[in-house]
DNA sequence: AAAATTTATTAACATACATCAATTTATTTA
DNA sequence: TAAATAAATTGATGTATGTTAATAAATTTT
């Protein structure tokens, strides 16, 4: 087969599609690297657009009123990202999305989704699947800002994410984890001791 | 038609259906009545089923190892109510569901939704609108809890959900936003002197 | 490698919200 | 309607985390 079927493969790989079907899917991803630092989003854009990505390191946060950093996700390899907020409403971005380590994505632009969803049923179907477990992962999340000590998300974060660490500074976990980086460091500093 | 077609209506109100497509429906969803007290679920329970919300209010709610209780979501009309964390993973649920005002659903079961998904496409993206909507929506109370003060929380909830006061304790209102009962009252207590 | 810059830590003090205990108000039951 | 129960409020005090400011450590740039 002459057709270039890597992004099927890395973006669906449990999937199987046929030529013409590849050939949709090549038509619609667009493979793109970021350096780190690089703005993908800002607050205020239109967002028309969302990211799978295949390596590096990605975060959405939100800037408020007061200049504070919050956050929302920190996105790797395999996961998606946007500003979902925005995205599912075609509003303007209230999120801001950087690259923290030299990223791979596949960028796929709104529009094209839905054709795609329509023109091959079974992307929706994965999709649909991909975006149930990410709101399980969000109502978990809910759930322990509601009710667990800074120490305990902490914790809890280093061990959902175990090696992002050396990719991310400590005032992002902070902004995660919605604590300053201080009392981060103070949450640190008493787990280093035991 | 001698078909009932009151359940597609309900439940998929701008979507049209053949009537294969609604003999589908009405053998996949099952209408319920329950009191108020009910409870739908519990902790530990198999999830196996969702709830579309025709009337009435549920809420469903997390009880960590102290007892504390922590509101994930109110349930009302045109909403679904599920475990979702267990819901789509297959295990045993975490959450507790009851109904705070007498409530008409109609249930689904786990294994029936997937095949109705497959009998009826236009069905799974109907839901899976539902589902980036709600999405959005945690991932902007995600966003309120981390940058909001209890009082900013508290104002946006009873914009939010400007009728519900009437059909939820002030209990219930504390353990959605995060604080205890006390807290809320003074906050209520500070509000209603402006 | 030195200098410059960014990030993390530490300390003193402030504050939002929690906890515990008592009391008042509202709702349900008899 | 009275009694019983549940829910909401209030006050005194405690604690986790925030704020401000200084310093130390790590990283980047020259």
């Amino acid at each position: 087969m002459s057709l270039d079927n890597n992004i099927s493969k890395e973006i669906f790989n449990e999937l199987s599609f046929s030529n013409e079907e590849i050939e949709i899917i090549n038509a619609v991803f667009f493979r793109e690297t970021f350096k780190k630092g690089t703005q993908l989003l800002k607050a205020g854009d239109n967002v028309d657009r969302q990211y799978y990505i295949i390596d590096g390191c990605l975060r959405s946060y939100h800037i408020d009123t007061q200049g504070r950093e919050y956050t929302v996700q920190f996105g790797i390899k395999d996961w998606w990202m946007s500003d979902y907020t925005a995205f599912f409403s075609n509003s303007k971005a209230i999120m801001n999305i950087e690259v923290l380590q030299d990223a791979t994505v596949y960028r796929i632009l709104d529009e094209e989704k839905e054709y795609l969803y329509n023109q091959i049923p079974k992307i929706e179907s994965f999709f649909r699947k991909k975006l149930e477990r990410a709101f399980a992962a969000f109502q978990r999340r809910i759930l322990s800002e509601l009710s667990l000590t800074a120490k305990q998300r902490y914790l809890n974060f280093i061990n959902s994410f175990p090696n992002i660490e050396k990719s991310v500074k400590n005032y992002h976990i902070a902004s995660y984890l919605g604590i300053t980086t201080e009392s981060l460091s103070r949450i640190r500093k008493e787990l280093s001791h035991k």
